[in-house]
DNA sequence: AAAATCCATGAATATGGTTCATAATTATGC
DNA sequence: GCATAATTATGAACCATATTCATGGATTTT
């Protein structure tokens, strides 16, 4: 019989194009995920998926109940809100502290929605650099923080978003061009293009530059577009989460490659103080953001 | 967390306006519903349902799930429509032979709704009175019979709809108003007022008044609505199904009263081919048989 | 007052979804 | 091309948990 956890299960399948990964999506395993797609083939008596080679696809069959999927879990995600008021607890704030510049990227829309969800919720930016944001939290300043800190703590709780790959980008006519995979050596002597925030928050430099003793000369620009536009004009080179840079690779605008033999790769959480964790609000906020996150951003993996 | 049973239950709920009744609805066990508004009631923080004496009500959050549980199942009815139909299997024919007469008022809405789910399956009314009407399916006359027979046979499937009981009706001013519970020694010398069918598939006949040997007289009459109008200028009585009684009741018009200390009650099933049953439109027309019956039709029981 | 009905609750049970281990199949690298 | 890696399929074992069972309290009916 059909349930909640097919049609999920067929979404993340639609979202990921393959099984193993929407088994992560939905925090499965791999096998679950044959099991249930086998269960609904041999009730409905209908192929739900065809393999194209490595990647599989769904069939109209599939897609059908896709269609479902979305509109049954957007109505429970609705209703949900609508619980949410009637116990009055639709209301507070939700301050957001952003470590990693280029989360704008996704934010931005997900602000968008989530007003018009819960417009008596108080919703905000914290502006400005934080050496430690987690301590945001615990003096009352901040209700979320994005970044990568996960340290255990008294009273927090990291909510993990997701896992990406940190790309270095270059000028299309670089000299490193040849080369599908940095090292840190290949660094040396370039100039590296960041946000402006200290060094150890740099992740290219903290994890691979600094404990092989490089240390190149720095620029710094506060827009994603900025650096981009400097790296195309040969200014030097910048390290950035892969999902942002698609369109401008595309158009061979910059060039992107690996750092490292198996990547360089970051986590994401979204850190709160453990009382605010159980409010509807911020549930619904960490739920939406996974979603259109898992839907929007290329490359991304799910986290824990 | 939410699942598809929460959202059965609580339509049951509200549908029956009590706990136990919900669970037969559902064939569950008033114990499994229990836990499951508890389980639900502790997830949202938010009570579900207000005892008010013997009959509980549902409160605003409950009211919202319920309209969730509207939707998406009315949602996955349509989509397994559209699988049907990708699976070719949504064509055929839908041939219904009815034993019971008073069928037809709950039976004409429904054909209504299954024609324009179903454009490509032929509907049909067999017509006729037919002494062995599950022949009908064996000789390939007839797609499903419905009828209160549920002799295990070959290659034949009784598909439980429900069980009602058949009241007594009489005039108004009928010597035996006074009596709450008519035995089989009141119909003595009066005049029975029935279907023009053969006296043992008369349930009052066959189960209550001939064991006692007793013999009324009888009239016929096609309708019921003609039935009821024959009862009603004192020309006789008649047993009803309960369901259909209530508009005449509460007008005044006839009276209603039970048949035997613990009344006379009867079931419905819907008979097929073993092989037919397995047809997605004969699935769906027997859920929405079901669903729009305990919807519409007060007093009726599930069945098994 | 007693009987009957209905709902809540804790413990036991049983269903079936998930994981584990492994095989089969298909890409990718050398 | 062969070997390696990655992905999916499958059967058995396991485990989670929904349901049932047994019971008590509460309310209504006779």
């Amino acid at each position: 019989m059909l349930e909640l956890r097919h049609l999920r299960t067929l979404a993340a399948l639609h979202e990921t194009g393959s099984v193993s990964r929407a088994a992560k999506r939905v925090h499965l395993t791999q096998s679950a995920l044959s099991h249930q797609i086998k269960a609904l083939q041999t009730h409905y008596r209908l192929p739900m998926v065809q393999r194209r080679g490595q990647s599989v696809e769904l069939t109209d069959a599939g897609k059908h109940l896709v269609a479902l999927a979305e509109t049954v879990l957007e109505a429970i995600q609705a209703t949900e809100r609508g619980l949410a008021k009637i116990s009055e607890q639709a209301s507070g704030s939700l301050r957001i502290a952003l470590e990693c510049h280029t989360c704008f990227d996704w934010l931005m829309p997900l602000m968008d929605a989530f007003r018009q969800h819960w417009p008596d919720v108080e919703l905000d930016l914290v502006s400005g650099f934080h050496s430690d944001p987690i301590r945001l939290l615990e003096e009352g300043l901040a209700d979320v923080v994005i970044g990568s800190e996960n340290k255990r703590r008294r009273d927090i709780a990291h909510h993990p978003l997701f896992c990406f790959e940190i790309l270095a980008v270059l000028p299309p006519d670089h000299a490193l061009r040849r080369k599908r995979i940095l090292q840190a050596p290949d660094f040396s002597g370039m100039t590296l293009i960041t946000y402006p925030v200290p060094e150890d928050r740099i992740d290219l430099i903290h994890h691979v530059l600094k404990p092989a003793g490089i240390h190149p000369e720095r620029r710094t620009a506060e827009l994603t577009v900025a650096i981009l536009q400097l790296v195309a004009s040969r200014r030097g080179i910048a390290a950035l989460p892969s999902w942002g840079l698609k369109n401008y690779v595309e158009h061979e605008y910059v060039i992107a490659r690996r750092i490292g033999s198996s990547g360089l790769w970051s986590n994401l959480y979204a850190s709160t103080l453990k009382e605010t964790a159980a409010r509807p609000y911020l549930r619904d906020f960490l739920a939406t953001a996974k979603n259109t996150c898992f839907a929007t951003l290329e490359g991304i993996v799910p986290l824990e």
